[in-house]
DNA sequence: TGCAGATTGTCTAAATTTTATACACCTTTG
DNA sequence: CAAAGGTGTATAAAATTTAGACAATCTGCA
């Protein structure tokens, strides 16, 4: 059943990471709590997180979610490659578009479906494990420089800073 | 004062285009303003539009935004070099995710102020606007792939599709 | 503990790609 | 119209990538 290594969880009330642990467990071979965020870069230097599940909230009297978005960026900062989902009860429309702007792979309200959150998980962990192939990943960046460029070669390979020639090489294989 | 070229609005209440004419003439050289999305993709081919501002309902009665979220996802995969703001009045948590997800560069609610509105287009235009150098674009990914597969080169550079040797060397330069 | 299999650094030589530079020919645009 | 800029193509030299190989670790697991 648990098809993942370590989830990392955040939130500063105690029945919703004893909830978290029980429904997580199903999904990953480990799942470690913590109460306070500023626990959470150390956790990450011993752990091998593949996912990170947020509370935004953590000052008591302060739901505007901006703690938690502040811990978001300095977690993505530190390490850009674990995806962050947020979870938070007191959302709103801005909150989560910022969220999302942020850098969280996804955005997530309580009360949550145990179900629902599981599948929004895996999804998150299906979209972020694939690796792309450093072809395809470059090929699909020239095309967007070209399309940028409204199609000038010599000004496409400028940005992309490669030689014309080059770009009309990586172009003619396709 | 116009500092863009053209933006395409699709809204179906006529007040509300005539608004956005107003406001977003200042900032773009051409207003084109669509009242039923249909319009949008053949509008696409004889326009040079350097971002789209969406409405997500349509359908009278209708106040889900699924239809905007569909328009977007057919734009996006005609056109994804073309940024999408989303505007909508029935705004939830949900909906903001879901467009965001879907490759939406923002998300406003109405009301709108048009000061707010103006400065988040700006954003949007300047962060699509910059185009990444080759060699950029590849070390980051190449960083990413190679911490997803925990610094296992060899794993590494088979998920990449190319050489051991050749991820080396790409590495050795940074 | 010890071994089989995987991974790492490093090396060759051949194949391929990139670069700088150049040239004739089109398109814009003032 | 003329200048400026873009296209398509070419050459040779420089750099990179590839396949293949090797000994030296490292790792999982019986």
């Amino acid at each position: 059943m648990t098809e993942y290594g370590t989830i990392l969880v955040v939130d500063d009330n105690a029945s919703i990471l004893t909830a978290l642990r029980y429904c997580l467990g199903e999904m990953f071979a480990r799942v470690v709590c913590l109460s306070r965020p500023e626990e959470v870069l150390p956790a990450l230097q011993r752990e091998e997180a593949e996912l990170i599940l947020l509370d935004m909230n953590f000052s008591l009297g302060i739901n505007d979610g901006r703690e938690g978005l502040i811990w978001l960026q300095a977690i993505r900062k530190q390490h850009p490659d674990v995806p962050v989902v947020l979870l938070t009860a007191y959302a709103d429309v801005q909150l989560a578009v910022r969220g999302l702007k942020s850098g969280a792979s996804d955005f997530i309200t309580k009360p949550w479906d145990n179900e629902d959150l599981l599948h929004k998980l895996r999804d998150v962990l299906k979209a972020h494990r694939r690796i792309v192939p450093l072809e395809q990943m470059e090929a699909e960046h020239i095309r967007r420089a070209i399309d940028q460029c409204h199609g000038n070669m010599t000004e496409a390979a400028k940005q992309l800073g490669v030689t014309r020639q080059t770009l009309y090489n990586k172009v003619k294989k396709w």
